[in-house]
DNA sequence: TGATTTTGGTTAACCGTTTTCTCCAAAACG
DNA sequence: CGTTTTGGAGAAAACGGTTAACCAAAATCA
């Protein structure tokens, strides 16, 4: 049977209440009895069921994290630092794979609060302020990632979406480009419209006609970049440049011209979003507005942690400025 | 403040068993009671406390899943399925991304035991039989997902890592290919090792002479591929064919080759391993040994499943079948 | 009708910590 | 030398459930 806190005290002839001082480090204890409990709890191999001091402390060292789906590698790379980050703060994380359908999320939510998770990281979610509304109120920490919810105050880690729809639309447009179609992933994520817009006020900016058919709502995979793209390049006038608001989209989008005989860039460019590993396992190299993922995991952590601690009350925004990163999927027209 | 069992009780007129038994729906209740706890418990918007249900019942419905890292596509897809899977099941899982060392994967083994979790999915380690010996002895479910401590009798489940490589180097010899390297991700994982006996048994049985030259050993990423590939192209004689170990490590070839003004398949084949869905996504798409991520996971959680909940004790080794998958990368000499 | 079984529920111990008091002896103080 | 501080440790009550043992009332049986 694995050694308890009891056997511990016993055989250091004290009582259970000094051993769980040692331990958490904290009340007054002699340097002697400290030294000596150290030493039997080495000696008979005993750890700390920390079940049983999660009920007690109400503290599980858990974060709950839920995202569309970690093998979308934004999301893979994303979930790494943040678990890093995690991890040298003495916090694991448990995952949630929700693919943002809104059953599963709340599924999850309840679970993970059933479990007593100290926080909530929450990349996912296509606004639901309701079941938000619900967690504040319960006063269970937590932050969205690169989602918001206008309604309510919550904390939020997020990239400047508008701003990269802006530095993606205007490289092109400085390319030569005039007819721009753009990917969106979705319509009900806040960052997709962000992008969207950034794309129409760069047109605008240059004096270049915004048209609706040269939106495409699409998804998070290659496929769907195929396929939408697809549909803009069987259409009545080829673009001449691609905007997909996801580096899964670009490369579907990359796949759709090259299956259609399309050179990218010299007859099709196509710029991406993310950065992930992918913009250069692809070829050509994508051009792409980077976020800084790593970043944004970190802050999210961060700044969860501090609200977790009450070392921070007021919720905040934190907002990341994303770079465009220039690679070999567009030229000038 | 939350409700507990006890003011359900109260309210409902009963004691707190008989609510605990309406909820894990064990015990004799007349229907009558048991609708009416329903009802209050719905009511009062309670749910139990996991935290107190695990200390009591020893079982948190958590799983630890250890690999190397998330960011890998092959981990990421298989964490994927496994988490689908386990939640099927009732099981959460928390991640732990060892990065192959030794310290990270047994700080979070005893981190985990610690958690109480029900059981450990182990996708890592180079082969350290000491911890894993501990862990049996204080009889934590765990299974070796495509990982071998002969030493030891644990659970296992993997790919038939021989008939792999056997098959990708038969595919590039039947291509009359008779200079063909090989890239292996490290030569500390017993996989790695069968993969070069598979490669070594197919030359010899085409009576291809094997040569210590054509062999480097590498790592898990595409950068390590570049590299290792690099190596292979700069030296005194070009392999025509490269067997990778792994589809990171072909991609890493692949652009070696590019870089190097030479086509593939043209001037070199090249054969990855895995086919994780960045197989496809690179041009050529790879032609690589097929591994069933999905059934490897499934069939992982549910062997865990099976011996935590005592269904089968027998300690077993589940081996599946890799499928070589023929696309672009290879062609005739 | 009395004995026996079944049904539906209660009591209370237990899971392994944390934490607030309380207590005592020794040190410091006037 | 009597009195206050203080340092170090213990007792016991949580924390919120599970579960074995037990029991009264109702149902069944001969």
């Amino acid at each position: 049977m694995k050694p308890t806190i009891y056997d511990v005290a016993r055989r250091a002839g004290v009582s259970i209440a000094t051993v769980s001082k040692v331990i958490n480090r904290n009340g007054k204890i002699s340097e002697r009895t400290r030294e000596k409990i150290v030493h039997i709890m080495a000696e008979m191999d005993y750890f700390p069921n920390l079940v049983a001091s999660a009920l007690s402390s109400k503290k599980t060292n858990m974060l709950g994290l839920l995202l569309p789906d970690i093998s979308n590698p934004y999301f893979a790379e994303m979930s790494r630092h943040m678990e890093d980050r995690a991890f040298e703060l003495g916090y694991h994380i448990v995952i949630c794979n929700t693919d943002n359908r809104i059953d599963k999320e709340s599924d999850y939510l309840t679970f993970l609060q059933q479990k007593g998770v100290d926080g909530i990281l929450l990349a996912t979610g296509a606004a639901h302020p309701q079941s938000l509304e619900t967690l504040s109120e319960k006063k269970l920490p937590i932050v969205l990632i690169a989602r918001e919810v206008p309604q309510l105050p919550v904390n939020t880690v997020l990239v400047d979406d508008f701003r990269g729809g802006y530095a993606a639309t205007e490289h092109l447009l400085q390319n030569g480009h005039r007819d721009i179609a753009i990917i969106v992933e979705s319509i009900d994520l806040a960052s997709s419209r962000e992008r969207l817009q950034g794309y129409r006020a760069a047109l605008a900016e240059q004096r270049c006609p915004y048209r609706e058919d040269r939106v495409v709502v699409s998804d998070f995979s290659i496929r769907a970049g195929m396929e939408a793209a697809g549909m803009l390049l069987d259409g009545p006038r080829q673009p001449t440049a691609i905007f997909a608001c996801n580096d899964l989209l670009a490369i579907g989008t990359v796949q759709a011209a090259r299956s259609r005989g399309l050179q990218v860039p010299e007859q099709l460019s196509v710029v991406g979003f993310d950065d992930t590993f992918l913009a250069t396992v692809i070829d050509p190299a994508l051009t792409t507005v980077g976020q800084p993922i790593r970043e944004i995991a970190r802050q999210a952590v961060d700044l969860l942690h501090r609200q977790m601690t009450g070392e921070e009350q007021a919720k905040q925004r934190i907002v990341l400025l994303p770079e465009l990163v220039v690679r070999n999927s567009t030229s000038p027209v």
